[in-house]
DNA sequence: CGTGTTATTGACCAACATCAAACTTAGTGG
DNA sequence: CCACTAAGTTTGATGTTGGTCAATAACACG
């Protein structure tokens, strides 16, 4: 704990002050967080459904998911994650992960312990409250695909998701303009929203032609951010970010 | 406070040892908390999108919905809420609200104010984590939705939520059988499962006549409970209940 | 260059939506 | 106790979004 504070500690503190305003011996206090880092392929499971895990993932490279498998072999992806996000903060206070989290593409985490966490809290009452304010924008989240996937049309709810993760990189610092990499499936997609694999293609070949989205591999560019916000009858606010992110 | 508990507050007391255990003193500040108590008509708002409340909302009679209004003037109800239930437990941390809180019958509520209820939080550490929990079930019952919304046939989603309703009622003890009053128009029960209100009404004869439920009313009687659990491929386990809470 | 994964296309189909009307039910007031 | 009314439920006919299946084309990578 020199003065100097890790790249994985920047990313974590970076994501905090998208959700609160932290003070400097609470910025120390988490560069001080002792971490596990490891690497980890495509397609693996960080932390699985019927885990009871004692360490918190933090996620620091790539692009993962928390998802379910269903009765008949289905998949619903509940959210994504990018870098700084803590992806099973909620096994703090609840012993038994009731979903998976899978890697989209390879990447890196660090596993930090809940004694850790859980001194942090206690000493830092603020770092409590920011974390308590991550997991409701979290269900914020689910509550805004849930209204997508029950009441949007597949035009909408995808152009939505793409606003959202635009929008969350931007919050996060991570991309300043429309440009970015969405590593992801139009399989996975689907399994995001709803939505059969096919018509997820189809449907972003609409967006293309209308010349809202264009999309070389996975790299993507929002063309026309106000027509796509429109197109995907999306609004930030339940996102709940602390400074305004911008167009 | 007395050596007596008011029934209002002893709403509040069971459902919080449905999530967590509880010591005397934990149950007397319960017991103190303050409250203004307020009966509500049917279809009233209790908050609404945008508010920024200084109080929360403890649910002592009724059923109540929280839902959003979207763009095209249809609505998504997120979940459903029964007596005992904070419905914005949430604006503790996240001052605006992003959806809205409405009665589907007439009922009574009591407002609690944030100051107490921090204060009770900083006092009892236990009692802030059990809130904590209260909002991890509330984001793992958006998910559950969220499954059912994206993957599961219509069927199904009806036949989950049934189970998952009364699940919850058995678990703050207001039921002990499977017979009880879901007090909800089908039109509602179609802007929670994201479906029409006529393909409510087919699936819900479908299941009539299939011998799983029956009902006069809003009286539902689940008549073959494992059935209806398997049709609708309900697992209790995302509710994280502390109790076991029968078949 | 193969080889496996992902994207794209086409033909066809099913689940569920929409629209509109009729029927029930539960209140309400006389 | 009986009309009257409004809300909710049920039914039928018809339409559409999006699913399924299966084949082909594009890539990415070793």
């Amino acid at each position: 704990m020199a003065g100097s504070t890790s790249s994985e500690h920047g990313r974590l503190i970076r994501k905090m002050e998208t959700i609160a305003v932290l003070t400097e011996p609470e910025k120390a206090a988490l560069a001080g967080l002792p971490m596990r880092l490891k690497d980890f392929a495509e397609d693996t499971d960080l932390v699985r459904e019927g885990d009871t895990p004692q360490e918190c993932c933090l996620i620091l490279e790539g692009f993962i998911c928390r998802y379910k498998l269903l009765g008949q072999g289905q998949r619903q992806i509940f959210s994504f994650h990018l870098p700084g996000d803590i992806a099973d903060l909620q096994c703090l206070q609840l012993s038994v992960m009731d979903h998976s989290v899978g890697a989209l593409v390879p990447g890196r985490c660090a596993y930090i312990p809940h004694t850790a966490l859980r001194e942090l809290t206690d000493r830092f009452p603020a770092i409590a409250a920011a974390f308590w304010r991550d997991i409701l924008i979290d269900a914020a989240i689910f509550r805004e695909w849930l209204a997508g996937v029950g009441r949007r049309t597949a035009h909408q709810r995808i152009a939505h998701l793409i606003c959202e993760v635009c929008t969350r990189l931007k919050s996060l610092k991570l991309i300043d303009d429309h440009v970015f990499d969405l590593p992801v499936t139009q399989a996975e997609l689907g399994d995001a929203l709803g939505l059969s694999t096919v018509h997820v293609n189809r449907v972003l070949q609409d967006l293309r032609r209308a010349g809202l989205i264009t999309s070389k591999g996975r790299r993507l560019v929002i063309e026309d951010w106000p027509k796509l916000q429109e197109a995907g009858d999306f609004d930030p606010a339940y996102l709940h970010l602390r400074a305004p992110e911008g167009r």
